[in-house]
DNA sequence: GAAATAATAT
DNA sequence: AATATTATTT
């Protein structure tokens, strides 16, 4: 009896993975209503249907990009006086992808995908492909995963020394994000070799198990209180009735892909578009809020 | 040359 | 502080 079976290891991370419910109901939309507006790309009308079919083609990885074919918008003259300086602003913006914002959910989604692959694995490459976020780009991940081994290697260190808790602001505010996030059982994966994989996160896990949300939401609450805190994590449907998506997996459909299709419903508002200081900087910010995303 | 990681910039 | 972007390494 081997239990150490080791087929093709996306067979095996089918079944790790988390149920085809997780994945299926996540969701994304990349496009802002200003960017598909303003390009007058079908945009994913509340009321109408989702085309997710349509663009999630060709304007889904970025946008943009799939835009700058468009013959329609060019010689920016808007105001010839000095115009350039702002209008080639706001253009400029609308070419550059927005930033992106690790929402709870979306970072448990980077934790599972790195809890699944294993350290070894675990790179920005791979971690972006088991996540299949639509959307989701290399960098994205690279970045994220950068501040997330800082995390680690914070608390590894802070876990054997003696001081008190100098957590400092930072730490604070990422614990926010890392330590309240939903991990189950993190580091496990096992690549595709023998020894030499595991440790490094072993560490980690308990402290970080029993902490959980608990303390995440009392924090949050608390800092509510005193801050006016910029992430609306509460729920977005709190008023109206119907309820948003979540992301949407990414349709490579390559192959590799496994044909996860959801075509859900309509994203109404899956996306939080937020604008800072309204005029000098405005900043788009890409906040998806998942709803159906057990917790 | 692509991808990963480290360093730096916004 | 949170991401992006660039630089360096693999």
């Amino acid at each position: 009896m081997i239990e150490e079976e080791e087929p093709n290891w996306f067979t095996r991370r089918e079944e790790e993975l988390p149920s085809p419910q997780e994945l299926m109901p996540l969701s994304q939309c990349l496009i802002t209503p200003d960017l598909a507006l303003a390009f007058d790309i079908p945009t994913p009308n509340p009321s109408e249907a989702p085309g997710l079919n349509a663009h999630e083609t060709a304007a889904n990885r970025h946008p943009a990009q799939a835009l700058l074919g468009m013959p329609d918008f060019e010689s920016p003259n808007h105001s010839s006086t000095a115009g350039e300086g702002s209008g080639g602003d706001e253009l400029a913006r609308m070419l550059k992808r927005p930033r992106l914002v690790w929402t709870p959910q979306l970072h448990k989604r980077f934790v599972d995908a790195v809890a699944h692959l294993g350290i070894k694995n675990a790179v920005p490459k791979t971690i972006m492909q088991l996540m299949s976020v639509d959307g989701l780009t290399r960098e994205n991940v690279a970045s994220h995963l950068q501040k997330y081994r800082l995390y680690l290697k914070r608390m590894q260190g802070l876990s054997s020394a003696g001081p008190p808790c100098p957590m400092s602001a930072a730490d604070a505010a990422t614990e926010q994000l890392f330590a309240s996030t939903p991990i189950h059982n993190p580091f496990l994966a096992r690549g595709a070799s023998g020894p030499g994989q595991e440790s490094f996160i072993q560490f980690m896990a308990p402290p970080l198990l029993q902490h959980h949300q608990h303390i995440a939401a009392a924090a949050a609450l608390a800092q509510q209180q005193f801050y006016h805190q910029r992430q609306h994590f509460g729920s977005p449907m709190a008023t109206g009735g119907g309820y948003d998506n979540g992301f949407q997996t990414r349709t490579g459909g390559s192959g590799l892909g496994t044909g996860i299709s959801s075509p859900l419903a309509a994203p109404p508002n899956s996306y939080g578009e937020g604008i800072d200081s309204g005029s000098s900087g405005g900043r788009r910010v890409l906040t998806l809020f998942p709803s159906s995303s057990e917790d």
